[in-house]
DNA sequence: CTACTACCTTCGAGCAACACGAAGTCAAGG
DNA sequence: CCTTGACTTCGTGTTGCTCGAAGGTAGTAG
């Protein structure tokens, strides 16, 4: 059984939004101790878990709290649920794709600021002159 | 040159978005025509890009705009822009390896889903059975 | 010339998802 | 007993859009 502090640093979550999402009924299988604290066992663990993977490919709360809704329904609503899961997996998938654009950008950026602070080549490095490929990259305009 | 709903289809941000970020000063070279319409060349196109990367990699537009200020004022200000970087590449890849372990959480939930359609294994798929491994995942609880 | 369409503009309000701080409760340690 | 610290609720603040109103301009069709 775990606190809002302990859940927070397991799933890197701010103890705000953990208490954000358990009041917007993510975490439907909630437990409080007498004191009336939080408290997570392992399902609650997942279904934490599950939302915060669910927010981050795009999801919004609202729509979660409503996947949450289907699933407590029963298996009436598994088809609908996988309609749900299909599109955010695609969004997650397509995530995945910029964020590889995204992290090769930065790490380009960085090797070429270092390569002008060590006098290789000029500052062309305002993002003025950036640009999506290498060629005009590393053919500066000022 | 380019209109904003242009820059907008280009870049893959909304009318909105772009305008607001030109209004933030995130665009220093943006040019209007005898409508005070806002104009793009490459050189805009390159800081609006940037901006975004910068943007999706965590960074607050305030702090954007503090980065694109140092990059006006020169070159004595490099050493403090490669740090910015710096930062916002390790971010960068923090996040391409949360967004593979998402991606991979949603396939994986996508795949079990369909399983279970095809009657293959019985519903452990609300989010309150899902876990971390595929091992748990692959025994439900109810 | 007018009317319609399709852009663009500014501005101000609204909104989601937190972030934060106040004010209070409770248990343990010195 | 009193402080420390972690928890609670609640209400306001912030960021980054998001939307819509209200209006200007340019082109085309009748």
């Amino acid at each position: 059984m775990y606190t809002v502090k302990e859940v927070a640093k397991l799933l890197d979550l701010t103890e705000h939004t953990v208490r954000y999402y358990t009041d917007k009924g993510l975490v439907p299988s909630l437990q409080r101790d007498k004191n009336n604290n939080r408290l997570f066992d392992q399902q609650s663990m997942n279904w934490l878990r599950g939302a915060k993977h669910l927010k981050q490919s795009g999801m919004s709360v609202e729509a979660i709290k409503t996947y949450v809704d289907l699933c407590l329904e029963g298996e009436s609503t598994i088809p609908q649920r996988y309609e749900i899961l299909l599109e955010q997996r695609d969004k997650a998938l397509a995530q995945l794709e910029e964020a590889k654009q995204r992290a090769e950008f930065m790490v380009n950026k960085v090797d070429h600021y270092r390569d002008i602070m060590n006098k290789v080549v000029p500052d062309n490095m305002n993002p003025g002159n950036w640009s999506k490929n290498e060629i005009q990259d590393k053919a500066p305009l000022s």
